[in-house]
DNA sequence: TGACATGTTGTACAAATGTACGAAAAATAT
DNA sequence: ATATTTTTCGTACATTTGTACAACATGTCA
């Protein structure tokens, strides 16, 4: 798979790490069972998963931990926006053979935009056209 | 990671795997060596690997072949929306905690949509906003 | 200062993934 | 027919991934 992108990506991420790192950039910072309770219903793992988890992404520096009392208190350790980059462009190359613009139409196209969302689109849309 | 969709959804495609299956949608249908050639250049496997890739997709379901000549053709045995509308939301689900809109604004904020493509979408938008 | 609760680490392990070589089979050219 | 070229098939294999138990460490409360 190795996307050869520039050269100084870490290594890649799995799908139940990004789902972790995930809730980590939601949070902040917290620890294993900050994380653990954030999980969405239909997601059934352990905490010690979550744990196993957490540690990985730490071997691949995606995340560090300062120590408070017993427990870890993990934090991200990469920029959002760089990692939503690279994992977003990666996919669209995969599903789309990169070009975005199908998978733009898909969300728009299908109901997993709401009225409201599209609304809030529009505007973004309006104002990008405008400053360019 | 088993994502709980419903229950007749086929086995998850892994990352190279979709790239093939991509791959044959676009070509409609086609052997081993006519996807190969598809590749980008910097996806860099023997065509081995295609026809590894095209027995697991046979294997999951995902694609059917006939016989000709010596040759096997390929052809997708899914339908693309509907693999695409799974795929979408499992990722969306992991790395945006199921919020398709970040992934929107994300789209449309980077440069990876040019001024051409933002006219298409905002004419979709456009007309999704209309009749809803 | 123990007993208890809570966390972390080591370790495990099956399944999935990415990748591909070499042997076998089939079509083709001579 | 036979040598040559293609192509598939069987098989392999190191990693990565998903998942988690059990043991060990460390705070905390009575």
């Amino acid at each position: 798979m190795a996307r050869k992108t520039a050269s100084k990506a870490p290594p890649a991420l799995s799908a139940a790490e990004t789902q972790i790192l995930y809730l980590l950039w939601t949070l902040g910072r917290g620890t294993v069972q900050d994380i653990y309770q954030k999980l969405p219903s239909d997601r059934q793992i352990a905490s010690a998963t979550v744990q196993t988890l957490l540690r990985r992404l730490e071997a691949k520096g995606y995340v560090t931990h300062s120590t408070r009392g017993k427990a870890h208190v993990f934090r991200p350790a990469v920029r959002r926006e760089e990692v939503i980059r690279r994992t977003v462009r990666d996919f669209i190359d995969r599903l789309f053979g990169g070009d975005p613009v199908p998978l733009m139409l898909h969300l728009a196209d299908r109901t997993e935009l709401n009225p409201k969302d599209l609304q809030r689109l529009k505007k973004m849309l309006e104002a990008d056209h405008s400053n360019k």
